[in-house]
DNA sequence: ATATATTATATCGTGCACGATATAGTTGTG
DNA sequence: CACAACTATATCGTGCACGATATAATATAT
């Protein structure tokens, strides 16, 4: 007897009974997956997440970025720098309204995409997991997203 | 016409036919929904994930924190030093194994516990999401982290 | 036209994540 | 016993995330 926990924990605060853990878990490992295929490309995977936007709408806001990725102008300042700096892309001062800047794709941006073609499939074949499965999951996700959304909204 | 874009974004690296993206998304809302109830508590959410496994197994090893959590020492001792300062937990060598440092419970870490019963359920309140969806979700992320693990372990 | 509100982006500070590396303690082997 | 292999934890550096706040540009309302 480990004089300790003879009490027994509320299921809540069970940690396999929570599904937040597994998503957080799950996510992190899939980063640290795409990480490794990513690295050798310079490219972290929230930087590769926003370049898949701007491979979509580019030329674009920083504000469209955001409304995709659903990240804020706090992350997404410095990481576009970044991006900049590595002469992926553009970043200038929308001349007709001046509090907009303009994310442009250079055209080593615009080449960096036919390198990233091949990373979904090579890390789907890495995971070996049912097709079933992963589809099933991106579209409970898609049905979870808003409502997570929405539940940040209100206050 | 954009001038650009007449070319066709290759379906793998559109960003909505991606499972890696809502994954990561669904992952920080839902870190952001728990960090609003956690806050008042002093706690940030990586924080409250290592304190369930402590409340499920303190005192126990750092690894053990590790092993459950996916988190390497390099997150988590200054997190756990972190937790110490607030009085939460208590650091020591074991005395039998000097490698080993055993995390143990304060009479404050352990009180706390009553005040993160409700969180879950307030949680489940606020997110408007079917019942069953979330249980099925829970399933398949069961199965895809062991996946995700071997993946990751093979070189 | 002039306050006032709104919008788009930037800055600051704190705390994760994690690859790489270091260090001290322990175990196994010749 | 010595010495190599292994283990548990720590440290360092970079890049997210995000709450809070700032700033400048534009839109709206008196």
């Amino acid at each position: 007897m480990s004089g300790v926990a003879t009490e027994v924990i509320p299921p809540q605060l069970q940690l396999d009974s929570q599904l937040c853990f597994p998503l957080y878990a799950a996510s992190r490992m899939i980063t640290r997956l795409y990480q490794d295929k990513l690295g050798p490309l310079g490219l972290t995977y929230p930087q590769y997440i926003v370049m898949m936007v701007l491979w979509e709408s580019a030329p674009c806001a920083v504000k469209t970025v955001s409304a995709r990725t659903l990240l804020n102008t706090n992350t997404l300042t410095p990481l576009l720098k970044r991006l900049e700096q590595q002469g992926l892309i553009s970043r200038q001062r929308d001349s007709v309204d001046e509090r907009v800047v303009v994310l442009h794709l250079t055209d080593a941006g615009r080449s960096l995409r036919d390198e990233c073609e091949c990373i979904p499939s090579a890390l789907l074949n890495k995971v070996v997991a049912e097709e079933d499965d992963l589809l099933q999951l991106k579209q409970l996700l898609g049905r979870l997203l808003p409502a997570l959304k929405a539940g940040l909204e209100e206050d």
